[in-house]
This record gives C-alpha cells, structure tokens and sequence, in this order.
DNA sequence: CCGCATCCGTTCGGATACTG
DNA sequence: CAGTATCCGAACGGATGCGG
C-alpha cells in the first residue's frame, strides 16, 4: 500500500517552499511584526520616550487580553526590540521600553504607516466598488 | 438571570478598543499586508513588469495552496491593489498585475524588508541569547 | 486552466481562575 | 501588580474532488 504519497507529496512541496523562503529573508520578520498587537506595542512604547509599566499598556490598548500582551511583549523582548526591567518591591513593578533596535524599526513601520493614512480612502472605495459589482 | 452581563462586558471592552483602532489608521491596511501570502504576492507581481498568470504564479510561490493564492488574490483585487484580467479562451487565461495602488504600497514594504535584512542576525542573535538564558 | 466547495486537523485568541 | 495555567469556541490553512 503506497500509504505514503500523501505525506511524500507534502513533503516534496514543503520543501519547495522553504527553499523558496530562504530567498526571502524578510519573511521571518514580517510573520514577527505583522503578529495583531506587535505593531500596537510599538507604537505605545514608542510614543513614551522613558517605557511604560505593564498596566500602563494594559490600559493603553484596551481590549488586548493579559495573555496577548504577555505574549506579544515576551515576543519582542526575545527578538532584542523591547527591554524589559523588574523592580522588586512590594507589590512588584515592571517596565518595558523599545531597546535601540526597536526604535530603528520603528521608522519603517510609520512608514507604512503614513502610506496607509494616505491611501486608505482609495483602498475603501477600490472594496466597496468591488462589493458592489459582486 | 443576568445572562448578558459576560456580553455586555465584552462589548464594552470592544467599544474602547474600537476607539484606539479608530485613532490608529494603519491597523486595517497593516491586517491586510500583514497576511501570510500577500506580501510574496506582492513582490512576485512587482518583479514582473507586465503581470503574471495564475498557474505562473502558483509555480512561482511553491507551497502555497491554491485555496490561499485565490483568496490572497480576490482580497488584493478587492482592495484596488492587483488587477484582474481574463482571457476567455479555451482553456481559460488569467492575468494579474499590480495596479498604482499596488505599486505604490510596494515601497515601504520593501523599506520594511531592507530594515529585515539589514537587522536580522541582530534579532537572531538576541533571540539565542534569550533561549540560552532560559 | 482557473477556481469553488467541502472536510478536517491545527492554531489563535478570549474568558476565567489562581499564584507570588 | 504582574503574571501563569487551563478551557474552549472560532478562525486559519491544507488536501481533495468537482465544475465552468
């Protein structure tokens, strides 16, 4: 029984494909910075010259569940784009602030940034002209 | 019963978390770049001048499903970003290129993508380093 | 050749409860 | 205050088969 075609096929596309990602370095990064919240956290961050405190962000983005800001945040502070600093009193204090790296990615995602506030009417009329067609 | 009150609590926090989106403009057009296949999409099309066929750019981008190519590319048409031309011959023939739009959006990600090559062993390197610690 | 419909495993993400 | 652990529904994404 050829029960491994299947498996083999995939495997045989799989591979096509990470040789077609290894030429694309920017993948990785873009999976990383493209993640729902990244973006939010680095803006927030990024708007307070001396970091933020937990709770600070957690007010800052409301609507953002505890266990997405930890994950976002233990995300970037492992990829070097935001430090994070423990003070330990009673009750414990923690902050979080974009390290150099962060800050210097932040310049290309305002870029994108500003594209998208200059072009977002366009992109709005382009969808509802297209749903309206069908 | 007060079997609304978990809803209710999840509006609210919806309604506040609306409003932060509705401050930050990038966030829809950041949610659409941001998706898996569209920036590949994006750049194959930039690299060709005059488009690409579909069955082209199924080879071109091996590992994607054709399920994610034709819903990758229904949404960049929808939103103005890539053009959609058929050829109505036997068989059927299908162009996609990108529009002013789409061109236009094509510089900043490639400043995003300048910035990831330009950082990525930095990021890998704190990403080991923060492994190694535990 | 192009693309839609269906099935199905995997992952995402929110709510909740509990710890130091 | 700042997390961690768990549960569970929803959405994602791939494989396959059919239709124009």
């Amino acid at each position: 029984m050829a029960t491994t075609s299947a498996s083999q096929r995939a495997e045989q596309s799989r591979r096509e494909f990470d040789a077609f990602m290894a030429g694309c370095a920017s993948r990785q990064l873009l999976d990383r910075i493209a993640d729902k919240w990244v973006t939010l956290v680095l803006a927030a961050l990024g708007e307070s010259e001396d970091g933020l405190r937990y709770s600070e962000l957690s007010r800052r983005l409301a609507g953002v569940s505890q266990k997405m800001l930890t994950q976002t945040l233990r995300a970037l502070e492992r990829d070097g784009l935001v430090a994070r600093e423990v003070t330990a009193s009673v009750p414990v204090r923690v902050d979080y602030q974009l390290t150099a790296l962060g800050r210097s990615l932040l310049v290309p995602v305002m870029q994108l940034k500003a594209w998208a506030e200059a072009h977002m009417t366009e992109v709005l009329a382009a969808r509802e002209a297209y749903d309206a067609r069908g």
